[in-house]
DNA sequence: TTATCTTTGTTCGTTATTCGCACAGGAATG
DNA sequence: CATTCCTGTGCGAATAACGAACAAAGATAA
């Protein structure tokens, strides 16, 4: 029988706080109950409830989340010891090459931005701990994903929708470049996740050599050919990974 | 009969989530029971509610959370337009000056950063965008209290934890502070936040005169006598200020 | 070691609450 | 005016939450 006792309540709240997103941060109470599929008298209860403990906002046609609802990640980032044992590596992999590098952590199929260190280049997007990017499309996330097990990676794929007309949309094919990262021990991205922009990236091993973290370098387009881009980085990030990998419990 | 249909579940389940802190990233039931204030049964019927949907994780002993709780705060962030607005302004005025810069919001009576330009200069607690701090003893605290009334500031101070020795506690000490910070435009903090550190701020506001935010520079104490800090930084702090003023709507 | 005490985790029946359907009132649109 | 959404609200049925009692695991002391 096994049937564990779960707060159907608490993950309906949940449905709803993700129904909100970065293109539709405004929704009506039927806009909420369509995207987190729910009652529109269970979304309207979730709601009420968000908005009388302060996490949304309702101005009479409107909900809204607040940036209380900020709260509820940043325990688990400040918890994290992993920003800051790898803050001032990535500061000085930066400045060596004169490129903006990140490190981040994989969650389902999404890879999460831990820390940074920009340099004063163009990007349309923003950036910063807690962004999240689509794994499948990005160095880090093919890294990433190289350190699962075959069936396990696939199965985090999750909508291979195409951000740039460079964007890899065959599962097939993406699978055949984690495979490939898998034996290289680092994934390179030509233009997949953003016109002009290209990324290399690398695992971040623990002591025990368990995969923990990616970090990458993103390189505008216009610099170099794709050819010479690990030739000319992979060196850095190689060295970075190595202090890194006695760094890490 | 007026009486509001809330979902206690859903509240009972975010209290659990915010037990999780810095200090406290593994619970075990009972010790999120307390902290949330729940029975231990309830407490338990939240945490595997949680471990279920994949917020938080289980190892037998203590709960964690997981990355994905992060996407619950994720949407509010990537939603507000002020982080992107801002950042090429910060860039701008953390060359300027040399220092560290940062733009927070208040939510009840803490300030929330939304956005860094940092410099590369020690400090012992990472700040980035979603980090938070009392805004009693920060300047930009300081200063977005000076937008409320009297009243709504005084009931916003929360809990007058000393930092360092130079923290204010006394309440009326720190409404003070705020009045003046009220009359001047700005305020300054000696190490109330941490020692070492001087921080001066202005506020932001929108073309309608409304503050909406606060931007600070971030000093060593070591710098300069504390007298010379608002003749010296002020202006490039006015500057940016007058500029936002027009971008922001 | 054994026994007792304390703390923690789990189970269970009762109670109170929520779910989801249905209907009605409004507001915007054509 | 009719139509189409969207929202608010009862109500019966279902079910999840409550709290105490029970079981399990350390901890302390003799």
């Amino acid at each position: 029988m096994e049937k564990r006792d779960t707060m159907g309540g608490l993950a309906k709240g949940l449905r709803v706080i993700e129904a909100f997103s970065a293109e539709k941060p405004r929704l009506t109470i039927t806009e909420a109950a369509a995207r987190a599929d729910l009652d529109r008298a269970t979304a309207r209860r979730c709601l009420l409830t968000l908005a009388e403990l302060g996490y949304a906002a309702f101005d009479g046609k409107f909900f809204t989340l607040t940036p209380h609802v900020l709260r509820l990640g940043t325990a688990c980032l400040a918890t994290m010891p992993l920003p800051g044992l790898v803050q001032p590596w990535l500061d000085q992999l930066s400045d060596m090459v004169g490129e903006s590098s990140s490190v981040s952590i994989l969650d389902r199929s999404e890879i999460v931005y831990v820390a940074r260190a920009a340099q004063k280049k163009v990007m349309s997007i923003a950036l910063m701990p807690g962004s999240r990017l689509p794994a499948f499309c990005t160095s880090m996330g093919r890294v990433l994903l190289a350190a699962l097990p075959e069936t396990e990676a696939r199965s985090r794929l999750g909508i291979l929708a195409a951000r740039t007309p460079h964007t890899l949309t065959d599962p097939d094919a993406v699978m055949a470049r984690i495979a490939a990262a898998r034996a290289d021990g680092y994934a390179l991205i030509d233009q997949e996740v953003e016109i002009g922009l290209r990324s290399i990236a690398v695992p971040l091993m623990d002591s025990h050599g368990r995969v923990v973290a990616a970090m990458n370098l993103g390189l505008p387009a216009t610099q170099a050919r794709v050819e010479d881009l690990a030739e000319r980085y992979l060196g850095a990030l190689r060295v970075i990974q190595a202090e890194l990998r006695k760094v890490l419990t």
